[in-house]
DNA sequence: AGATCAATGTTAATCGATTAAACAAATTGA
DNA sequence: TCAATTTGTTTAATCGATTAACATTGATCT
């Protein structure tokens, strides 16, 4: 419980200057071999503890980042920050978690948070209705920033993703392969990007198709979502042989709600999903879906973040991950099948 | 991209001195009403922003929490982490969220570092294998911890976590009561304070009963895990008609297991797992399983952590939530279900 | 009138590490 | 031999906010 030792207790103890211990605990070439393996002996048997604190200040940098996400309670996130927890831990960096929870308002003062704790920089997946001006206002901080899984401008600065809009596609043409002709979308309810492209994805291959593209059936992106969402589905006119989901989470829920109403999914309805999480593989039936890859993203926008702290000069980067078709039994047998 | 203005800035522009400004901003009482107001408007025209590093240089705190978990994947630590999370937030600390990834090594480098970073406290559920030694050491830093899901002592420090042993006593006596004299364990494999006293739990059941307590399969807590150990746990023998698993996850992949199997869950063996998981509710057959409030709990250690920070010489706390027993289909019908 | 007090600021030291510039000593080059 | 260079270390300023101790002013009291 004695007091922390600082770089002046070590130099006083090896008789030499602070800076010179500052330089040889750094690796400093102009410090000696000898008063180098002198002063880290001490500094060991002391139990120094560098002072990020003290150093922030003289540097500027903190080598911290600031990592705001909108549900951490999410699983898809949850997998989202290990990924870029994966990409900081090597660089010897450290985020700051901080979750929005899809408010504006607390993610604006948690931006303020993270400024005042002078983070390097940024990964941010904005919360829905986000826009151009908080792009702006972040440039203007000159804070280094990845947008992660949504965007705010689709041009402007570091930007990973997925492609939802691809992926959305590959059932849409998968199901048409199939045979069906009314295909519907049930959709997240919030407006940000990453729901946006899905939503486009739908509406192009439709009108690729030459169908009818007005069947969407909003719905918020949870099991609960996708269970209550199976009345407006079914409701629709023409009835829709099948439907694409927002994720799998909406999916899974859709059918239980499916199911009870004995309706016979794969033969009645085919159904899609979004993210291949882990029970997709394991719910009856198995559900077809698109793999996305959270973890990697994260570690993709976590590595990004590093190239741009090391050349804040380097041109904006796009990294968008295609997401793979894993065809189930949710769309009946009339496909290749992965078991 | 101008400089970032400081207290400096403000005072200059004010015409008073750096320490006013300080004050002010803090809502000090020494400041006039009309200064103060003054003060702030500067503050806010010129775009200031407080700076941590420079304040905790002088003051000793960060207003930061270090965070270490065994793996942020799970999306049980996820919501154990939006718990902790909503817990800071009020009290406008933020989390620093490390991945120990069940490896000591990097458990030890990681505490390192959130030391380095001045984190006013830790919330740690400690790596598999740890041991009293880390307390000592951690206690010897002088930093406020409080142990979180697993605990290095028993009895030493804060301590937040579920009551496991409890838990399974309460799914064993369910199960014994619907007649089950056959009852197995699929356990955890890792060395823990929240494994052990499952099976702690398990043992002491079975002697109460007066039941074979021998009955113990160790497998990984994962769906995988689950999937695997089925036939060990049908190979045993007797064969057993009721097995409680570690978690829900375990619980799944052996149900899926079985079913392949083409052993009904329910009547030929029931199945009981730990944490009811969303998907419990929803699989084939509903899983029997004890509801564990990960978020509570993660909400609770953070509470502690604020607790002990204000009050540094208060008692040590003891906080372990019971788990509640949710009965479903996979355990028959013997009764009364929960649909 | 002089002492006391309250209200409101200011001065200056401080936290711990970094780093440009200065300096001393040893080595090399011509 | 003397200047030039290299090597190793020190000096001292600096980052930005906090805070104990001190200063000023005007009001109040006896």
């Amino acid at each position: 419980m004695t007091e922390r030792p600082t770089l002046a207790h070590i130099a006083a103890e090896a008789g030499v200057s602070t800076a010179t211990v500052s330089m040889a605990l750094r690796g400093h070439t102009r410090i000696s071999r000898q008063t180098r393996s002198r002063i880290c002996q001490i500094a060991e048997r002391v139990g120094y503890v560098y002072d990020r604190g003290a150093a922030l200040l003289r540097t500027g940098r903190s080598e911290t980042v600031g990592l705001l996400v909108s549900d951490i309670a999410n699983p898809f996130f949850a997998e989202l920050v290990a990924g870029v927890d994966d990409a900081l831990e090597g660089a010897g960096k450290v985020a700051l978690l901080v979750n929005t929870r899809e408010s504006p308002e607390r993610q604006k003062a948690l931006l303020r948070r993270l400024r005042e704790q002078s983070v390097d920089g940024l990964i941010l997946c904005p919360v829905a209705e986000s826009d151009l001006r908080l792009l702006d206002e972040i440039q203007s901080w000159g804070l280094p920033l990845v947008q992660m899984l949504r965007h705010l401008s689709p041009t402007r600065g570091d930007y990973v993703s997925l492609d939802y809009r691809m992926g959305v596609e590959a059932a849409f043409d998968h199901l048409a392969r199939l045979g069906h002709r009314h295909i519907a979308f049930a959709g997240g309810a919030l407006r940000h990007s990453a729901s946006a492209q899905r939503l486009a994805g739908f509406r192009a291959s439709a009108r690729r198709h030459g169908l009818v593209s007005g069947m969407v059936v909003p719905c918020p992106a949870t099991r609960q979502g996708g269970r209550e969402t199976a009345p407006a589905l079914l409701a629709l006119s023409p009835r829709p042989t099948a439907v694409i989901c927002f994720n799998d989470l909406v999916a899974l829920g859709l059918m239980a709600s499916l199911r009870k109403a004995g309706i016979a999914i794969g033969s009645e309805i085919a159904v899609v999903g979004f993210d291949n999480v882990e029970e997709a593989a394991e719910s009856d039936p198995a559900l077809t879906t698109l793999a996305s890859t959270p973890r990697a993203v994260g570690k993709e926008a976590g590595q990004a973040l590093l190239r741009r702290l090391a050349d804040p000069e380097r041109p904006p980067e796009r990294i968008v991950l295609p997401p793979r078709l894993i065809v189930r039994r949710s769309c009946g047998f009339g496909g290749a099948v992965v078991p």
